[in-house]
DNA sequence: TTAACATAGTTGCATGTGCAACTATTTTTT
DNA sequence: AAAAAATAGTTGCACATGCAACTATGTTAA
């Protein structure tokens, strides 16, 4: 007789387990071939291949994250030699962030290697159901923002 | 005349971020209700609650972690002083993990705010959706699956 | 019985995360 | 102009994660 509510449903563990599962998986694809990249530093190459020379504040805003993660991860890149950074002449508070031709090079090998795990992993879902999921996801974090500001941007 | 196909929909990203604003979000709600714990943490709390003593490899198996990173886990919740570990006498390689009586006091704190936070966040979304969703991520983690083993269990 | 293998857990090293406090610089206010 | 406030970035501290290599213990095979 037990009721079948909504909240039966508990999301929350299935979608961080998820995530890092895809982790996990884009990280082992990339260095299968070659590739020595995690998903958060693809996504910073993607924006600076949008538009080089964006600054620390910028890409912490853009990639959802605060400005000490960002500032460890733009180490971490400048180490490896994808990027490297330069200080506004105009405000020097502020830094550029830009790629190197190795960080061009690198963003271009790994973008079909990522296309092809995102094609695999929804593998099996409708286009209907993947749109439903987005959907959601987008809700959820709408429900969270309803309640507070994530970073210190 | 772009070709609509499923590959527009790009959900690897969407993932991650709602998995990372979820897990903050939670951290916080537990910190303003005066409990200091991680989602990591509460789910170990969790599993201790169902079946207390269970051994590190069962944990780390059960809440898909590498054993390194459930010892180092278990670790930090000991220092809490949420668990304790004991050597079993049957075999001195295995460590049992017990709640400690403020384990267990803080898992009974937690979990009314735990449900709050889920029903909170899946606000706006019809059962139905979360149905297609918990079945959309269980298929990505399939389709990893049939690709690699993520853990050293 | 001794050598080989298997298992449980830990440690070093690398990656990523956030908050609070701090420095340096620029802008605004008084 | 000097003081106050805002802004950009860094650093210390704490937490979480995985892999490879390691220790200790237990089991199995030669």
């Amino acid at each position: 007789m037990s009721k079948i509510t909504q909240d039966s449903i508990v999301l929350l563990p299935w979608i961080g387990r998820t995530a890092k599962f895809m982790d996990l998986y884009l990280f082992d694809f990339f260095k299968e071939h070659g590739i020595d990249l995690s998903k958060e530093q693809f996504i910073v190459l993607k924006y600076l291949n949008d538009s080089d020379g964006l600054i620390q504040n910028q890409l912490a805003f853009i990639t959802n994250r605060s400005k000490t993660a960002l500032t460890r991860l733009i180490q971490t890149m400048e180490k490896k030699r994808l990027v490297c950074r330069k200080v506004s002449r105009k405000d020097m508070r502020i830094n550029h962030v830009y790629m190197t031709e190795f960080g061009r090079q690198t963003w271009e090998r790994s973008k079909p290697y990522f296309d092809e795990i995102v094609h695999e992993l929804q593998k099996g879902i409708s286009n209907e159901d993947l749109l439903i999921m987005k959907k959601s996801l987008q809700q959820i974090q709408v429900n969270i923002n309803k309640k507070t500001n994530i970073n210190q941007y």
